[in-house]
DNA sequence: TTGACTGCAAATGCTTTGCACCATT
DNA sequence: AATGGTGCAAAGCATTTGCAGTCAA
């Protein structure tokens, strides 16, 4: 998802597109890492260096509560990361260098399905992320 | 795990047994929840009223280190919850009401596994949160 | 025009820490 | 006796919020 796509669907969900919007738009959209809050506004500030932190929060508060980016929350960092809402996958964590590597896999999602109903429940979301070791 | 094994794993890890912590463990051998840092609290003052909540902090977050219990953090609760580390498992939660449930799953271990394997890692932790709505 | 949005600074609220005293080993 | 542990209160810090001004629609 590119930035203006972000925008239209900003746009569809009622929301003004302000210039510190747009810059935030920009940054996650151009980022290919998991930004942490304080990530987005330092880049942000690079193209418009009058956007304040608050602004920064409640967009990605915002951005996440109308599901265009996912909120996560590694166990190795202390701090929220966000990343645009794409294809569904899940996060490997290199516990040594935080390094995060995105995966997918049919066989786990059928089998998170088959869980949550043996259990009674309809599953709606799902957190799955493994922390390891690179091999040598 | 009750909570002489805890006291006996704590000192054998070097760690003095005070009565806050004898408290303290009791009360996570007794629960079958996973309390927050607030509920341990509650709870421990009512054996023992004097206990303050650094201590329950302090404490909690050693136990954490030793690896005798872990601490979660469910995307539905803003805060940390806790639970005496016995055997692998995973959780899924009731998104309307909260409630916890424990579940365990041979072939999602191996799967995980593999796919850390696949991607040139040994895993060595993992979260596995589904959260669910109650199938009517 | 007007309701939403913004920057700023102050407030919040969980968590951590410095300190002096105390208890386990 | 020595070291680690404790309660208290203050400090930290990420996040939220009140407010007055600003701007998209």
């Amino acid at each position: 998802m590119n930035a203006s796509d972000l925008e239209q669907k900003c746009q569809a969900a009622g929301l003004k597109m302000t210039a510190p919007r747009r810059v935030i738009l920009s940054v996650l959209a151009g980022a290919t890492d998991h930004p942490s809050v304080e990530d987005v506004y330092e880049r942000a500030k690079k193209e418009d260096s009058s956007i304040s932190m608050a602004t920064v929060y409640r967009t990605l508060g915002l951005l996440d509560e109308l599901g265009l980016v996912y909120r996560h929350e590694f166990s190795d960092a202390d701090h929220a990361r966000y990343e645009v809402n794409t294809e569904h996958h899940h996060h490997l964590i290199d516990i040594d260098t935080g390094k995060v590597i995105e995966f997918q896999s049919e066989e786990i999602e059928n089998m998170k399905q088959q869980i949550a109903r043996d259990l009674g429940y309809d599953l709606v979301e799902c957190r799955l992320e493994l922390y390891g070791k690179k091999m040598k």
